[in-house]
DNA sequence: TATAGTCATAGATAATTATCTATGGTTTAG
DNA sequence: CTAAACCATAGATAATTATCTATGACTATA
């Protein structure tokens, strides 16, 4: 046989002889001329070079090895058939993978649309990668994620970022901690005291490092730590105050609290950030389809429904 | 997916490049051009609508999707070629299916030849039909077997007969009959016993009454029994006297043996019978080739390696 | 034995496919 | 930074395919 010239079309028509075993009622049912199919089956024979359907009866009735290639037929047709469906789950994003890549801090609160949107399509597998500011931005450099979640996206024209939550920055002190009742706290009057921070590549310490800058404040005793959740105990354990995303205190307030800072909470914002160039997969779009959905629900604060569905038009003009 | 527009050749390039990783590669292995090799990439992305490959690192990698269509293509075309094989397996005869009629005499020497073929070609899978003479042209009216053994061929334009065994009949008489010592025993001298015959519709009997017929001798007492074996056993046990084949007299010589008589045995031969119209199950042909070669070692008295290997050679022209 | 139904073939055409050469853009490796 | 390698696209062409209409042959049935 010449599986070089073999087409899946010679198949279907093939198939469906063997099925009515007649070449009129094929060539209707698939909206053929009878000479049409009569000509397709005539190829089909020459491509498999042995007869493959005989009259018998006044009806065709397939010859042995006829018979061989109506299986065959059947088993190549429902393969592919089974791709094909699959290749359409795929592109309704219900099937599939994607990776997000998490700024640290956002950690404390992806999982609120990551879990349900998991759950509502088990055939979607997300892998989530975590790290800080700087090393974000390295995957990101690199084209490893699919999606990012920035609340300083990088500035680029090739960039798409949509705000979908605010992120305000607070000043966390040990729980029952005096400054807690100090009216019109300000940072100068805090300026002594010892500050627990990220590591410099961090959005938080960046966002804080700005905003001191700006105030023309300088700390006399910091301290770098390099996860929030070590900041959060030392802070606990009173070794110093801290600047944190309300998320993270609201996630796990055992030990610290919130001071009524002046000028705070600082506002940021997270973002989701995409490459415009970056044909995003079909489960990564309905992902953020499906948080533009949900914002409202997940979360008292959003920023920003409107944005993302943006982002998504404008993915959507790419494809 | 278009399901109707893919071909088995876009599948085998898209597999090679898969394999290769480079489509300059994969031109050179399948003998195209590079530019050639790119084109059926984008026709094949076109067809299942989503992009199969992209660029990493200098080499061509699938895509989720196109990891999933590579898994396809190899299922796909390894399935195309197991039925290419069987397709060249069934040509070569090696494999399949024939059937024969055989008239009821012939059962006794067809099994030297059918044994061993079928010993040798386990794959083929043969049915047997046996019946009378007349039953068995009424099979072959209604071209119901591939092939036939006949003593006297139907005659036909459309028939192709080959000799390839002479079939002795020959009169047989019980066990030390007193006929068995005559010198120059004649018919002359046998008339008036009674003779066992085989029914009208068979060949022994009709060679016989035309024999009778020619010789202008009538027989006064005759009984008709259906089976030789039926006969052999009612000669033996003295009924009366018979014509059988020496196939069967050699076959079983229980209680008979052959009378020397006169003008005897009488000379007829099997044929292999086919229509030269249809064709000739591959699994048949490589029969009687076989045949043809071994007719030599299972019998004493073949009439035609000859004549058989005309047959094949007439048939081989029709093809 | 007409008649209707079914298949095969011929002839024609538009569409699609398979390929090639030439060329320009990107990426990789020195 | 340049040369080499590699891929994409354009343009051209020959071959193949998909179809159709018209017609002839065969077959079963009224």
């Amino acid at each position: 046989m010449k599986v070089r010239q073999l087409t899946f079309r010679l198949l279907q028509v093939y198939a469906d002889v063997v099925r009515t075993g007649s070449l009129t009622a094929t060539a209707n049912r698939l909206h053929l001329t009878q000479p049409t199919v009569s000509q397709q089956l005539k190829r089909l024979r020459e491509i498999v070079g042995e007869p493959i359907v005989r009259h018998e009866e006044g009806r065709l009735v397939p010859t042995e090895v006829g018979q061989a290639l109506y299986q065959l037929s059947q088993d190549l047709l429902s393969r592919a058939d089974v791709f094909s469906q699959y290749v359409e789950e795929y592109n309704s994003g219900g099937r599939g993978h994607f990776s997000i890549g998490l700024v640290n801090t956002a950690q404390y609160v992806l999982p609120r649309l990551l879990g349900p949107f998991s759950q509502a399509n088990p055939q979607v597998d997300i892998t989530v990668e975590i790290g800080n500011r700087q090393q974000m931005l390295n995957r990101f450099e690199r084209h490893e994620d699919d999606l990012y979640v920035f609340s300083h996206p990088p500035l680029d024209d090739d960039v798409l970022a949509a705000p979908f939550l605010s992120n305000p920055l607070v000043v966390v002190g040990p729980e029952a901690s005096h400054w807690a009742d100090v009216n019109d706290l300000t940072m100068e009057a805090l300026k002594d005291q010892r500050f627990l921070l990220r590591e410099p590549g961090s959005a938080t310490r960046h966002t804080f490092d700005a905003w001191l800058y700006s105030a023309g404040i300088e700390l006399r005793s910091t301290q770098q730590i390099a996860s929030n959740e070590a900041i959060r105990l030392a802070v606990a354990s009173g070794m110093g105050l801290a600047v944190l995303s309300r998320h993270v205190v609201a996630d796990a307030p055992k030990g610290i609290q919130e001071l009524p800072l002046q000028g705070f909470p600082l506002k940021s914002r997270w973002h989701f950030v995409v490459r415009r160039e970056r044909r995003l997969p079909p489960a990564a779009y309905r992902f953020l389809s499906f948080v533009q959905g949900s914002l409202a629900q997940a979360f008292e604060e959003p920023e920003g429904g409107l944005a993302v569905a943006e982002l998504l038009q404008a993915l959507k003009v790419e494809r």
